[in-house]
Order: C-alpha cells, then sequence, then structure tokens
DNA sequence: CGCGACGTTGATTTGCCTCAACGATTGTGG
DNA sequence: CCACAATCGTTGAGGCAAATCAACGTCGCG
C-alpha cells in the first residue's frame, strides 16, 4: 500500500513527522470494491472510516417504502463513513455502495480512537474535517427547506461539477429529494432557456 | 461570571484541571440580550461561539423573498455560532436572535484559536461535539428529501420536547420547512385521530 | 387603548409524485 | 456473437401535498 495519497492529504491541514506517517502506515490497509459492492450494509456496525482513493461510493438510507435515498457521495480525496455507527457502535442504517470500482484506505474504529490518543495532531485534523462537513451539511438543510427542487438541482451542477459526469441522474435526483421523473422535466425546462 | 456551567459542560467530555478552568475565565465573558435582539446579524463576521447558559436563541437565514428559514434553535448547554463565518472570517449570511432574554458565555474567534493550540485538549472536546451535530444535521438532511411534513413535525415533537413549550408553532415550522398556515392544518389533523 | 404577532380557516394554485409506458443503452449468459 | 434482462432517461395523464393569498379572532405588549 502506498502512503502517499493520505500523507499528501494530511498534510495540507497540517505536516506530519517520519513518526506519525509510519504509524498510518501500520493502522490503514487498503481495500477494492468492484462496482455494487458494499462497504456497510445497514444492521451491521461501521468498523471503517474509509479514505477514497480511486474511484466513487455513496451512501444512503432506505426508507420504509423501499425507496433509497442518497446521503453523500464520495470520491478521490474524500472520507466515507456512517459517524453514528463508527463512533458510537450503533448498528448502522444506511449503506455504502460503490458507484464505481474503487480503492479505498480504511481504518478501524478502535485504531482512530489509538490514533487521537497518541498523536493528538489527528484530533486537530479531524475537528477540522468535521467542521466543514458539518458547515456543508447546515447549508444542505438551508437549502431543503428554502429552495425549489430546480434550485437544488442548479446548485448541484454548481458546487459538484466532477461528479456531474460520474454518477448516474437517477442517483443525483435522490441525493437532492426528488424522483428521477421529475429531475428529468427540470432538465428539460432547462434546456429551453 | 460564573465558570461552573461551562466547566460542568466540558467536564462531562473530559475532566479540567485547575489550570484549564481559570484559562477559561480570561476567555469567556458573560452577555445578556433580551427577547428579538441579535447575537449575529447578516453581512457581519460572527467573532463569538456563544454557550447558552439561560434562554433560548434561533439562528436562520432570509432568503430572497424575504422569508426566514430557521437552522438552529439553542437553550442552556447549547452551543450556537455561524461556524462557516467564524472559523473561515467570512461575513454570514445569518442571523442569531433571541427567543426569550439569554445568558450566554462567547468566546472570540481568536480566543478559541488559542484555547486549541495552549490547551490540545479542547481539540478533542470540540472535535467530539462537532461529530455530533454533524451526526444529526445528517439525520435532518435524510428525513427532508425522504419524508412529509407531518413526519418532520412529528419527529420534532419527539426529539425536541424541551423546546416545543418555548417557541411559537411558527417558529417551528420555519424550521421542518412548511408554512405555518400548512403546520396547523396538520396539527388539526392530528387532534382528530 | 391600539398595534403587531400569532394561530387558524378556506379557496385556489402550484410543485412534485405516482403510475404506466417506451426506446436506448448496458451488461450477462448461453 | 446473439438474445435477453436490467438499468436508465424520458414522456404524459392524473392525483396529492404543500404554497399562496386573503381574511378573521385572539392575545400580549407598549
Amino acid at each position: 500500500m502506498n502512503i502517499e495519497p493520505l500523507n499528501t492529504f494530511f498534510s495540507k491541514h497540517l505536516p506530519l513527522d517520519e513518526r506519525e506517517v509510519d504509524f498510518l502506515k501500520t493502522i490503514f490497509t487498503e481495500n477494492r470494491v468492484r462496482r455494487r459492492q458494499y462497504l456497510l450494509q445497514a444492521g451491521d456496525v461501521c468498523q471503517f472510516n474509509s479514505f477514497v482513493v480511486e474511484g466513487c461510493l455513496r451512501m444512503y438510507m432506505v426508507d420504509d417504502q423501499g425507496k433509497e435515498h442518497n446521503l453523500q457521495f464520495a470520491i478521490e480525496n474524500w472520507w466515507i463513513l456512517d459517524m453514528e455507527s463508527f463512533y458510537l457502535g450503533k448498528p448502522s442504517s444506511l449503506y455504502i455502495e460503490a458507484v464505481e470500482s474503487s480503492i479505498v484506505y480504511q481504518i478501524k474504529n478502535e485504531d482512530q480512537f489509538k490514533l487521537f490518543v497518541s498523536y493528538p495532531k489527528f484530533n486537530r485534523i479531524f475537528r477540522v474535517l468535521c467542521e466543514n462537513a458539518l458547515i456543508a451539511s447546515q447549508k444542505r438543510v438551508l437549502q431543503n427547506i428554502s429552495s425549489t427542487a430546480e434550485e437544488r438541482y442548479k446548485h448541484f451542477l454548481d458546487q459538484y461539477p466532477k461528479l456531474v459526469n460520474r454518477i448516474s441522474n437517477t442517483q443525483i435526483a435522490s441525493y437532492i429529494g426528488v424522483t428521477p421523473e421529475f429531475l428529468s422535466a427540470i432538465r428539460k425546462r432547462m434546456t429551453k432557456s
């Protein structure tokens, strides 16, 4: 396993010394998943925090009518996990599935706790990551309660141009909270103007 | 200013020693706001992270039609701030307003950075706080894209029973993303069964 | 007292969903 | 290599959820 992708990522937040990089090598493991394979299934405990080195994944819930709702996508340099399950040990209600065949570097929850205790610097890094994720999530909440589906779709195109080519419109529809049929109608309206 | 509410709060996460408590005393200041006063107005930079000792506040955005949308409420032992503005120094697009006359303990952004550097323990505490907030925010996103207004309202009653008595239905409507008129219709339906 | 915020009602309109159907594309197994 | 199923994007008809707008009574507050 090549530690560089992780080292590069963390170094953008805080430079790491050799000891820290060496420790990362001992606790992260590489995992390859093919399209449509799962990193996590509802009912299981999320034991891994996954850093995406290559590929694309999505995390979603299934409601009581059997419909899927995308909470998050993750491509290169994103992290993906069910935090509630990972940190609190609860059975997850989410699925993490590979949209493309992917390579992820994974750390077990207990090893992440060790990392925080042994190298407090990572508390700081993960605090900042979490802050950024929370800022984004709060913006999404405000969007959901204040905007129409068309506005949410345009905003998605704006915000995630790199994702748009890699995932289907059905998946985007599920992320912004509309049916594929209605997203299709939105797209038609948009080309007409 | 009585440091105990803060000390009690932090101690639930990690015990503090005397040095740390003393430092908190030097960087937090008490602020009293009366009903309808603002801690933050859109356009200003959010300079304070506020811990609520007594009272109730709300944070909201105003859309381009002049409508308000509540992002968050905060009562005793909650924190309230615009994180994007506070951490990145950007002008805020949010308002923080006292729903009741309130007492908050505030820390300036630069002092919070000092706190993180001088006492790394607080990186860990605030990381955990942030994780919990993110978990809640993600659940709210999933609710918004998967549930009806009635389900969201019932869930709000369940999740925040202590808030229900203290804020108006109009404010709750704005939080779950419906008009006050429609919330009224929902409530009528609910009493009939 | 008088004003403004609040909760409510009803009529109408709009945004979005449901369901069924179709062609195009992709993937799979024989 | 072909046949077949599965997935995807799209269209249209109809229906429901929620917004809009206007109006009214109540209450608390200045």
